[in-house]
DNA sequence: CGGATAGTTGAGTTATCTCAAATGCAGTGG
DNA sequence: CCACTGCATTTGAGATAACTCAACTATCCG
């Protein structure tokens, strides 16, 4: 059982091996709520097809997507231990994913090392994520955060094999992606259309192509000192 | 040994009971680095006394601090698995902290089953308040993220012990807490100002006091509107 | 004393927001 | 099949929170 990002086939007989026999699949339509933040559930699940959100709702309205949930990947690992779940996760578009009992998860995993291990780095990685969020969110522009927003799921999508000819599906509205990038929907709207026409990426029909990768990389780094450089390097 | 925060007590007795004998303690002086961003290193430590930061800096000079690390917190719990820590570890005051091998501390840890679930359920901590950092930098005005740093901090001493009458020592920098809220040093003067002006806090000697708690909670969650008060005006 | 580091304050700038109107598009029901 | 309603998106104009720059003061420390 692959518990790391892209291990997991996003079919349905990917999740688990040894107790599959355990869980349920489940299908979701598109706007729903998976999860409920701050509620009692029993269930902790993977996504086996679809998008969908994690985020924090603020009592007035406002909003922060934490991350964008893909195939393979699971709803809240916080859920594990804890019986709520924290974050809300809704599904983008349909979703179909794989549940299991809170319980034998957990016991499963606790008796396996090796998915112990996995699971904690998973943890890790999705530390790591989190802190480049707020890297982002607190230091970089609105042209940044964009253009990494969309290099970030070319590469996760990639990984799925999801992606071809630097094309790929975007079910993404606006507002929501907005609310990913701590920003305004009409200011989405206007920076998204700018990057379109200066050529660095094309959005048609709910399909987003690539067509610039160097120069939407340098879009996404304003700050690299541009090093080409020969070698492997480290510092 | 807890892993939790506010568990440790800040002695240097503090971190370990089992493997005491295994660590270091070592004596770090203001602003100095304690751990370089991807750099190779055998050791993870537990300050034991002190204020650091952990930050991840841009090429350009913007950085992000993602949390400040108090007496008992680990310095990157990432650096468990992976030889390099992520982030960059700086200390904020003279830092005294308690340093161990990385793969013997590894390997108590997945020798005993409850430390692991410890470790795990700090790591969800972490976890839990990288996802807040992301709203707070995403979604809220200078005012709040101002005011919530100063409570999260407040917590956070008070746990252990290093409050009293709402007053504790506060050594940060201004552009320190510039960096860990996404503003500006200049901007973070006006603000703190503002908030010193309307007697919610006052700032004095590197002390900082709380002067109206439930006030200062309003305006962390902007629930509420503008009081009017009749001191100083602010414009 | 002199030089570095911090903090304050004011004036002008800018990135991003708010509001609003116009357009498109997709699904519904008559 | 069409009118209708509800979402999404685009665009413009004006407002504002936060930024930059710069000068001034205070503090620390050798």
């Amino acid at each position: 059982m692959g518990l790391c990002e892209g291990e997991i086939a996003p079919s349905n007989s990917a999740a688990g091996h040894d107790f599959d026999h355990r869980s349920i699949i489940q299908t979701i339509p598109a706007r729903r709520t998976i999860c409920h933040p701050n509620e009692w559930s029993e269930y902790i699940s993977i996504i086996c097809s679809g998008w969908a959100t994690s985020s924090i709702a603020l009592p007035d309205g406002r909003r922060q997507i934490l991350s964008f949930l893909l195939p393979g990947d699971i709803a809240s690992l916080a859920g594990l231990f804890e019986p709520v779940c924290g974050p809300l996760i809704e599904a983008v578009t349909d979703v179909s994913c794989r549940t299991f009992k809170r319980g034998e998860l957990k016991s499963v995993l606790l008796s396996r090392q090796d998915l112990l291990e996995k699971m904690t780095r998973n943890l890790l990685e999705e530390k790591k994520q989190a802190d480049e969020l707020a890297v982002d969110l607190g230091r970089r522009t609105a042209e940044e955060r964009l253009s990494r927003l969309i290099l970030k799921l070319q590469e996760r999508l990639a990984k799925r094999g999801m992606v071809r000819n630097q094309s790929f599906e975007f079910p993404l509205r606006q507002w929501q992606i907005a609310d990913a990038t701590g920003l305004t929907p009409v200011h989405v709207s206007k920076v998204l259309g700018e990057l379109q026409r200066a050529k660095l990426i094309e959005i048609k029909e709910r399909w987003l192509t690539i067509l610039d990768l160097p120069e939407l990389r340098r879009v996404a780094d304003r700050c690299v000192i541009k090093v080409h450089f020969s070698g492997p390097r480290t510092g």
